[in-house]
DNA sequence: GACTATTGTGAGCATTAGCTCAGCTAATTT
DNA sequence: AAATTAGCTGAGCTAATGCTCACAATAGTC
C-alpha cells in the first residue's frame, strides 16, 4: 500500500459520453461493492471488476480509493438539501409541519442504501481534506435550517447558530441509526419521538 | 494484510504484575498512536515501538489491531457510565438538573483525548463483533436513563424506549462533534441548548 | 483515409502491514 | 537450585492492495 496521493481530484476529465457512462459505472459498482464488502474489503480491484471496466480506467477518473467514496458521500449529502425551501411557510402553527418535513427527507435518504450508508459513516476513514469537502456541501442544509429558525414566529431558542447545528446532526444521526439496525419499533413511533424532540426544542416555551 | 483474526478474545492473560504493566503500556501507548496517526497509520509496529515492547509481547495480549481498539472503545463507554444514579432525584422540577449532570458527563468525557475520540468514532472500522460489544456496554447507560425517562413525574414522552436511545445518541454525538471542531462558541452556550434541546423534548408540554 | 485526441487495458511492481515462532529471560514453585 | 511456568524478544515471512505505465482501441476531425 504506497502512501496514497491525498488529492481528491482525478487526472482527466471525461470528454465523451462513453468515458462519462464509464465513471458511472465505477461509482455503481463502488457502491455495490463497499455496501456488500465494507470499505477495507472493498477493494479498487474488485470495484473495477464489478464495473467490467479495467482497473486501469478506474484510476483515470478516480485518483485513489478515497476519492471514491469522497465522490459518493458528497452525492448523499447533495441529495438531502432541501428542495422546496423557498416556498416555506413561516405563519404561527406550521412549525412542527416544517419539523417533520425535515425529519421525512431524513428518513427517505436513508431508505434507499442503509448498508452502503453505514459503510460511509461508520466504517469510512475520513481525512482532514474529505471533512472539509464534506462541511463545504453541509454548509448549504445548514443556512437553509437556520434561516427558519431565526425567521419563524414561533421559534425560541437560545443560539440560533448553535441550535441548527445541532438539529441537522441530531436528526442525521439519529436517522441513520434508526434505519441502520432497525429493531421492532416503527418508523411512524421513531419519526414521531424525534419530530417531537427538534419540534419542543424549537418552540421553547416551558 | 492477512486476513486478521476476528476474535477480539487474547491468546493469554496476565497473571503477574509485570503483565498488566505491559498490557496498560501497550493501550497507552495505542491511544497515543491512534490519536497522532489516526487508526490506519498507526500500525501495531509503530504501537510497539511506542510502549518499548516487543512487537510479539503485543500479540501475546491482543489477537489484532482491532482487539486494541475495542478495548480503549469499552474503556471511553464505561467511563461514562453514571456514577451516581442511584440517588436520583425524582421529585418534581428537578429534570433540568438531572439532564444537564448527564450532559456534563458527556462534555467531561470527551474533554480528556479528543482527537483519541475522533480516531475512535469517526475513522475505526467497526465490525459486527466490536459493536455488539459496544451495544452491551451501552445497555447500562441506556437501562439509566430509561429508568429516569418512566420514573420521573415531569416526564411525558410518547416512546420512553425510544426516548432513551435517542437522547443517549444525541448527547453522545453533538458533545463528541463540539469537541471535536471547536469553533468559537463558548461550552456553556452549547451545553445550555443541548440541555434546552433535551430537557423539552422530555418534559413534553407544549 | 490519415491524423489527433480521447479513452480503455491489465500484467505486474512496489510497498507495507499484520503477524508468527523459535528461542531467550524472569519469576515462581518445589 | 532445579524445574516449571509465565513473560518477552524481534527478524523476517506472508499476503495482499493500491496503483503505474506502455500500449491498444476507439471516436472525432480534416
Amino acid at each position: 500500500m504506497p502512501s496514497a496521493d491525498r488529492r481528491l481530484e482525478p487526472r482527466r476529465k471525461p470528454r465523451q459520453v462513453r468515458a462519462e457512462l464509464t465513471r458511472d459505472r465505477i461509482l455503481t459498482a463502488a457502491a455495490h461493492v463497499f455496501a456488500e464488502s465494507g470499505y477495507a474489503a472493498g477493494t479498487t480491484n474488485r470495484i473495477a471488476e464489478r464495473a467490467r471496466v479495467s482497473i486501469g480506467s478506474l484510476y483515470q477518473y478516480f485518483p485513489n480509493k478515497d476519492a471514491i467514496l469522497a465522490e459518493l458521500l458528497v452525492r448523499h449529502i447533495d441529495r438531502g438539501t432541501w428542495t422546496g425551501a423557498d416556498e416555506l411557510d413561516l405563519s404561527p402553527g406550521t412549525l412542527e409541519a416544517t419539523v417533520r418535513a425535515l425529519v421525512r427527507d431524513a428518513i427517505d435518504n436513508h431508505s434507499d442504501d442503509p448498508a452502503l450508508l453505514r459503510v460511509m459513516i461508520e466504517e469510512a476513514p475520513v481525512s482532514q481534506e474529505l471533512r472539509d469537502t464534506i462541511d463545504r456541501h453541509g454548509k448549504q442544509r445548514t443556512a437553509q435550517v437556520l434561516d427558519v429558525v431565526v425567521r419563524h414566529p414561533d421559534v425560541h431558542v437560545g443560539d440560533p447558530a448553535v441550535a441548527a447545528e445541532m438539529i441537522l446532526l441530531t436528526v442525521e444521526i439519529n436517522t441513520h441509526k434508526f434505519m441502520a439496525d432497525r429493531g421492532t419499533t416503527p418508523v411512524e413511533t421513531f419519526e414521531d419521538e424525534l419530530v417531537a424532540m427538534v419540534t419542543r426544542y424549537l418552540r421553547g416555551d416551558r
